[in-house]
DNA sequence: GCCGTTTTCGGCCCGACTGTTTTCAGTCG
């Protein structure tokens, strides 16, 4: 994955830069922070911007420059880039390890070194364990114990926790707030509330009167949910950590009339807030977390509402799944925000396990759990024989399934489809012949295994195949676990268009797969259509939809984009 | 290093909290 690769490059040049001329290139830092986020949020793999012939990039990407670009170029044609491996070579490397330690900056981090000669971690606890740190000007005894426990938790922190894991406490956390008789609005904020996959600490936004805010602190800090240290508190935000998981939590405290500048400001993402506020600036205007001012005359002309916020500067209202620091704003600017799709759009299933395969749940159950949420029909997708593992069904199996499957749609008021998700072999046949594909209402087609081959001419082979509906978690990746197997993504696109071949978002939390910059990708440059699957393995699992949904707001996606919206008629006329 | 509806030069987002200070620097988001 060559952004994420970029992405890390620019980090490290601008974190290089910084431990090595403190203070005079303090912009030029910054500059490769921007251009660091902005990689990290494109829509396409930076190749794709690649002109192999002209040897240059075909669109303007921002906060590219010469010096930028040229990297970029240089990062595709050769896989490195020069100038980082020479600039590694004039500091240790165990400083840019230092940096990611919790509470530890480039100013701490130069002092440490050049005053103590300090060039990685092991050698920071030792210093610390004997007393050398605390003694630094500037320094003391709880700056050093922080630094220590920084590094004690230095797994913990910059591993990334997925937005599932967390989703339903953080639902929790809100209701609960809610029932604060101090609080008068409350919202969770920060990645959660852009739907992002993975989160690094969770934002609570809450309002009450200024005389009740301690107390609204206070009530936050006896939840049930919360445990381990409280790392900052003050009159206004409180920082600690969510029990299970250990992600870092804070709350913050406004005043009402502040509340819409407030969830703006702490809704981000950075590279977002960052244009946003630059824009402002333009317009004589000057945004913080309590409003829109003037600059002029500090009067303020904002910030009760995010929609005001948005609105002083001429913009329509950007939902947070969006912000994400791209074209949003220029979109908005050209009243061009697509009415995004929600949760209430989805009418059904399609894909999802039974007893019959690796499920907990038998369809019955299944079914009667979608009935409950309102759905009008429901796939249940066993997987195929070769799946040992999860008990894939051999034909006899599958008629008894049939069979159950033709009774129970005379007595439910939910229709339940005939369904598998049928592994793609190696060489991209698939695990049931076309004779019984052909039987099936939904095919799902998945890889479940070879993935560290490229797959490219697998799926495609597969969705050549006339009776393939839908690609099941496209890439295979698994957050913090596994990368996606290699594919030529342009290739599975422009395939899918053509065969008419919904690819799946699907709503694991830890798969999150295909996710949201290749799904605006798949939408914008080849038309391609989606389906919002869960994937679920039991009829809980039936309701981490909101997630899939998630994703497909982040890929700018519509009603009109996602087949699971259309009502079982034009469902089973449109699929192929 | 990047950028331009004030600018091709001279700017570059903004505030809370902590610890070590005694008015502020460093870190974080």
């Amino acid at each position: 994955m060559i952004n994420q690769e970029f992405h890390q490059i620019l980090e490290t040049f601008g974190n290089i830069l910084e431990l090595r001329n403190q203070g005079s290139d303090k912009f030029k830092v910054r500059a490769y922070r921007q251009a660091a986020l902005t990689v990290q949020n494109l829509p396409k793999d930076l190749t794709e911007y690649y002109d192999e012939e002209k040897k240059e990039l075909t669109e303007k990407i921002p906060g590219f420059g010469p010096a930028i670009q040229a990297k970029a170029i240089e990062l595709i044609e050769t896989g490195e880039v020069e100038e980082l491996d020479k600039l590694k070579k004039t500091i240790p490397a165990g400083l840019l390890d230092m940096l990611e330690i919790k509470n530890v900056g480039p100013k701490k981090v130069k002092k440490l070194w050049k005053e103590l000669g300090i060039e990685n971690m092991e050698q920071l606890e030792k210093a610390i364990i004997d007393g050398k740190v605390a003694e630094l000007d500037g320094l003391g005894e709880k700056s050093a114990e922080k630094i220590l426990e920084g590094i004690k938790n230095f797994e913990q922190y910059s591993k990334r926790t997925p937005l599932g894991v967390i989703y339903t406490q953080l639902q929790e956390i809100l209701k609960s707030m809610k029932e604060c008789k101090y609080v008068e609005q409350v919202e969770i904020a920060g990645s959660s509330r852009r739907m992002k996959e993975t989160i690094g600490d969770v934002d609570v936004l809450a309002t009450g009167k200024e005389e009740d805010h301690e107390k609204i602190i206070d009530y936050f800090m006896q939840l049930d949910y919360l445990d381990g240290p409280v790392e900052a508190k003050g009159e206004t935000k409180v920082t600690t950590y969510l029990k299970g998981s250990g992600t870092q939590i804070d709350l913050r405290v406004v005043k009402p009339d502040e509340f819409g500048a407030a969830l703006q400001y702490f809704t981000g993402s950075q590279a977002h807030n960052v244009k946003l506020r630059g824009l402002a600036k333009k317009m004589g205007l000057k945004i913080n977390e309590y409003g829109v001012f003037k600059t002029s005359d500090d009067s303020k002309v904002a910030g009760a509402t995010e929609e005001d916020v948005y609105a002083t500067m001429g913009l329509t209202y950007i939902p947070p799944e969006i912000r994400q620091g791209n074209n949003e704003i220029d979109v908005s600017q050209k009243k061009k925000i697509p009415d995004l799709i929600e949760l209430k759009d989805i009418k059904g299933e399609l894909h999802c396990h039974s007893t019959y395969s690796d499920g907990k749940h038998s369809i019955e159950e299944m079914a009667k759990q979608a009935q409950e949420m309102g759905y009008e029909y429901i796939a249940i997708t066993d997987h195929s024989p070769t799946l040992k593992i999860a008990n894939g069904l051999e034909s006899e199996r599958l008629l008894e399934k049939k069979k159950e499957i033709d009774e129970l749609n005379k007595k439910l008021d939910i229709r339940i489809l005939f369904g598998t998700e049928v592994d793609i072999l190696a060489d991209g046949s698939l695990d049931y012949d076309d004779k019984i594909l052909s039987e099936f209402d939904i095919v799902v087609a998945s890889v479940h295994s070879r993935f560290e081959k490229d797959n490219t001419e697998r799926i495609l082979k597969a969705m050549q195949n006339p009776h393939v509906h839908i690609i099941g978690h496209p890439t295979g990746r698994l957050i913090n676990k596994r990368e996606a197997y290699s594919l030529d993504l342009k290739q599975i696109y422009q395939e899918a268009a053509n065969t008419n071949t919904i690819l799946e978002i699907n709503s694991q939390p830890i798969r999150l797969d295909l996710k949201s910059n290749y799904v605006r990708e798949a939408k914008e440059n080849y038309g391609v259509k989606f389906s919002i699957n869960t994937d679920a393995h039991n009829k809980e699992g039936l309701m981490l939809t909101n997630l899939g949904i998630g994703q497909a707001r982040r890929g700018w996606l519509t009603k009109d984009d996602v087949i699971n919206t259309q009502n079982l008629k034009s469902l089973l006329k449109n699929i192929k």
